[in-house]
Formats: C-alpha cells, sequence, structure tokens
DNA sequence: GATTAATTACTGACCGTTCAGTAATTAATT
DNA sequence: AATTAATTACTGAACGGTCAGTAATTAATC
C-alpha cells in the first residue's frame, strides 16, 4: 500500500496514457492480425483491444462499429501498395520481362511477406458479408493490380518480347500464384514442410512464366 | 377443418417425413452451401436446418455438435475427388503434356465449376480454427493432389517431354490458378464483368505452362 | 480545475445446445 | 383388415453463455 502510493508519488506507471494519434493505427494493425487469425465473426473486440493495448470501450472512441473497423483495415492498408506498383512501373526503364520479374518480387517483399498478406484471404473469406467493401476491393484492387500488369505484358508484346495473348487473362495468371501462395502459406503454415522454400517457388513461376510467353 | 380431416384421411400432407437415411447427406449438403457463404462462426444452424428441410434440434439427431457437422463437410466432400484423380493418372496412356491439360480441366469439371469449390475457400479461412482438420485436408488434399501432378510431370522430364524442374515446385504452380480461380471466382462473382471467361483462363494456363515447361 | 482519453460495469440480443413432447411409422393383436 | 400398442424421427420452446455496443466513472494531461 505505502509502496503504491510512492510508485503513484514517482509517477512510476500511470495506468495508462492518452495517446489519441497513434491509437488509431495501432488498432488498425491489431484489428488486422485478429481478423485474418479469426475471421470477422470469431473476432471479439476485446481480443483486438487487448492486442492494441486498450480496452473494449476504447475502440468505440475511433470507430464506430466492428463492421466500420474492418472496413478501415482492409481500405487504409491495401490502397498504397498498388499505388507504389504503378508508380514503379512507371519509372521503370527496363525490358518488360525484367519489370514482370520485378513486379512479382516486389508484390512478394511488400505483401507476400508483410501483415498484408493476410488482406488477401480476409476478403476471400468475407466477401460475402460486405458486398460493398467487396465493390471497392476488386475495383481498387484486384483490377488495378491486374490492369498494372496487362500494361506491362502488352509493351512486351508491342516490342515483341510476348507472344501475343489476351493481355487481362495473361495478366491474372501472372498474379495468381502468388495471391494464392500468401493465402495458403498463412493457412497451413503448421502444415507445410520446413523444406519448402518460397524463394524458390517464385523463381520458377518467374521462370515458367516468362518461358512460356517469351516469343519462340 | 372438415377439410383438414379429409387431408388427413387422404394423407395429403403429413407435417414431415422420416427419412433417416437421406438426413445426413442432406444436412451436409446444405451444410457446405451455408458454410461456405458465411463461414463457419456466422453460420447458423437454424439455418442449415432450414435449407435441409428440417428444424434445429434434427441436426443434432446426426451430428454432435456444429463443429462436428464441419468437419463432415470437408472429410465426407472432398477426398473422393483426389482418388478419381488418381485414377485418371494411372490409366491414362497418352504424353505427359496432354495428361496435365486433362487433369487441369478435370479439376475444373469436378471441383472449380460444382459446389465442390466451396471447399478450399472454407479451409483457407478456417484453418487456423480447426488445426487437426487443416493437416487432414493438408496431408489427404493439397500435398496428394501435388503429388500426383509432380508424377505427372517427373514422366514428362524423363521422356523428354519438359525441362528438369522441381518437380513438386512445378505441381504446385501447375495447380494454384486454379485453385485460386476456385476461391476467387466464388468471392468476387457479384463484380466480375460479365466478359470474364473461365475457357479461356484455363486454356491460356495451360498453354503458357506447357510452353513454359516444355523442352526447347 | 477543466477537458477528455480511457476504463469499468452493465445491457440486451443472439445462437448453440438440450430435451420434453408430438406425430409419423411399424408391429403386434384381434 | 382394423385396431391398438410400441417405437422413434422430428419439432420447437427454453436455457445459458458470449459478446457487440453503451453509460457511468476515473484519471491523465493541459
Amino acid at each position: 500500500m505505502a509502496q503504491a502510493v510512492t510508485q503513484r508519488k514517482r509517477r512510476a506507471k500511470p495506468r495508462w496514457q492518452r495517446r489519441k494519434d497513434e491509437r488509431p493505427a495501432e488498432l488498425l494493425a491489431a484489428a488486422l492480425e485478429v481478423f485474418v487469425e479469426k475471421g470477422f465473426a470469431a473476432t471479439k473486440l476485446a481480443d483486438v483491444a487487448r492486442r492494441a493495448g486498450v480496452t473494449k470501450g476504447t475502440v468505440y472512441l475511433y470507430f464506430d462499429s466492428k463492421e466500420a473497423l474492418f472496413k478501415a483495415v482492409v481500405r487504409e492498408t491495401i490502397v498504397p501498395v498498388i499505388a507504389q506498383g504503378e508508380a514503379l512501373a512507371r519509372a521503370f526503364t527496363g525490358s518488360a520481362r525484367e519489370l514482370v520479374e520485378r513486379l512479382v518480387r516486389e508484390y512478394w517483399r511488400l505483401v507476400g511477406e508483410t501483415a498484408l498478406a493476410g488482406i488477401p484471404k480476409l476478403m476471400m473469406a468475407e466477401a460475402a458479408t460486405f458486398p460493398e467493401l467487396t465493390r471497392f476491393y476488386y475495383d481498387e484492387v484486384v483490377t488495378r493490380g491486374h490492369r498494372l500488369m496487362a500494361g506491362v505484358i502488352e509493351r512486351g508484346i508491342k516490342n515483341g518480347e510476348f507472344r501475343p495473348v489476351d493481355v487481362m487473362v495473361a495478366a491474372k495468371l501472372a498474379m495468381s500464384p502468388l495471391i494464392h501462395a500468401t493465402v495458403a502459406r498463412r493457412a497451413f503454415a503448421s502444415c507445410m514442410p520446413e523444406t519448402f522454400n518460397v524463394q524458390q517457388y517464385l523463381d520458377t513461376h518467374i521462370d515458367l512464366y516468362l518461358h512460356g510467353i517469351t516469343t519462340q
């Protein structure tokens, strides 16, 4: 008791701190983790709050509802990555082959091996529950990503590097092994043998894909 | 009132029928639908029951719990498909190229465009919740499927049709665009333009993949 | 000491699960 | 064949735990 008072006097440990500015981002990061792990319905806001170092009531100071929190997680975490990819493609000066490889590896660096990898999984799982969010995601992430890749492939066809193929279909085929790997890797993390080598998977995909689409 | 009696006498419509044998399969089919649409946590057993033409209590005559129902859905619907694929490969006499194409198309016919397409989506979404079921699925479906395809690719390498590659990695790359398409197609059904042509997607995948892996 | 970020305690709806009761079916008896 | 007894598949109301959301309270910061 005396010690508690001492601690109080010394301000050793205030029971909590007021950190209005940092809370939203911290809550979003925590929410991403829990939503990805448990799915929307099974996620408890008390869990999210605890992981962000606060209690449930605090969540409601920054987000209107569980659903609003979920939507914010998706909207605010993934779009910047697409923009980054577009910027990369715009600035790139090498061949189409090189750019395809670069984009694939960059996707893995920025999404595949980070916490963002959970977003595709989440969207697949919860799409039916949030039609409006799904539309947003499909337009602003999926289609935009495909268009980005399709542009590169079109470049490659025009300058004779690539065979003439439907560019949107080819773009989807360049991306789908990546998306699937991000999703499957998280889902089956505990099952996969340690021998599985993601880097080799990427290398082989790039090799087979470019070999497949290159003229001759 | 008089009419009710008449109906009763004619046995026009009993309020329900006793159909012990058919119930389990009907419940499993209904459960697959709802689980795929809503996810495990958001699925209400009352919904499943209604869709199977019974009430909630009946579910518990045939399955111990919601969890048991979920596990039964996965275990009893997907394994037969793998076995069918293995049989197909065993009986096949043509080239490795042809067999790869055949397996890809068969997967789509038996899984991609049927209700079974929901299973991969479910497993990705709920893997973290059911570790033991996930292990089962990973061993009996994922790995077995990959081994099947890897065997075919190995044949192709040995007889000179294919370039020497890591056969397991190549197998995963043959399948991943399919799995991703089955999952994404359901999730984004309402968003996809009608112009999207699955058949073309499959054709192009087969074309690019075989072109990529073929010697020369 | 005024402001407000944060906690704490509470409410009400929802849903998995249970089980007493009911109606469909089968079998025994006349 | 008709009647009645026994069986059991199925129903639906009720229970109890969980959790999103809210209101009251506390305490950190300026």
